[in-house]
DNA sequence: TTAAAACACAACGGATATGTTGTATTTCTC
DNA sequence: GAGAAATACAACATATCCGTTGTGTTTTAA
C-alpha cells in the first residue's frame, strides 16, 4: 500500500526532527496544545493527518512546514 | 480564524497551478480517481485536506507536494 | 534492579473529511 | 441571448481524524 508507506515514512521524519531538536512526544504535544498519544499516532504513520494539524506541529517544532513534506531524497 | 486564512489560501495556491495548467476541475479530479465536487471544496478552502489527499492532487497536477503549501508555510 | 520517564496501543465519542448525487450559478462560445 | 461547459453549493452516508482516557511496554537513570 502507498499510502501507508507514505504516511509511516512522514511520521519517521517528523520524529527525527523531534529528536534532532531533543525534545520529547509529550514536550512537543504540549507546546501545540495536543497530547502525547496524538503525537505518537503520527510518528508511527498511524493517521492520514489534515494539513493543518501538520502546520500546527511544524511550529511546535519550529521549522518549515515544506520541512516535514520534503523527501529525503532532495535533501 | 487563522485556520481559515490557511485553508483558503492554500486552495487558491491550487487553483492557480491548476488553471496553469489548462485543466479543468474536472480533469484534474478524474486524472486522479475524484470528482469535480471534491476539487472544488479544496480549492475553496472549504476542508482542512488530510496530507495524503494533497499528494494525489499533486501527482495529478504533476508537481512536488511541497509546492502546493510552499508558500502556505511562509505565513 | 527498581522507579520514573518516554513511548505505544486500544477504544470511545464528537467532529469532519471525502465520495456521491443532485442542482444551481457563473462563465464561455456561438 | 441561447446552449454548453465550468464552477459552486447542499445534503447525505461512510470513514476516519483527533481529543481523550486508560493502560501496557520500553527505555533511561540512579
Amino acid at each position: 500500500m502507498q499510502k501507508e508507506v507514505f504516511l509511516k515514512n512522514l511520521g519517521e521524519r517528523i520524529r527525527e526532527i523531534r529528536e534532532g531538536k531533543g525534545i520529547t512526544q509529550k514536550q512537543l504535544a504540549h507546546a501545540i496544545d495536543k497530547d502525547q498519544q496524538s503525537i505518537q499516532r503520527l510518528e508511527t504513520g498511524k493517521i492520514n493527518p489534515s494539513i493543518y494539524y501538520l502546520h500546527e506541529v511544524a511550529h511546535g517544532l519550529e521549522v518549515e512546514l515544506a520541512t516535514l513534506i520534503f523527501n529525503d531524497s532532495k535533501l
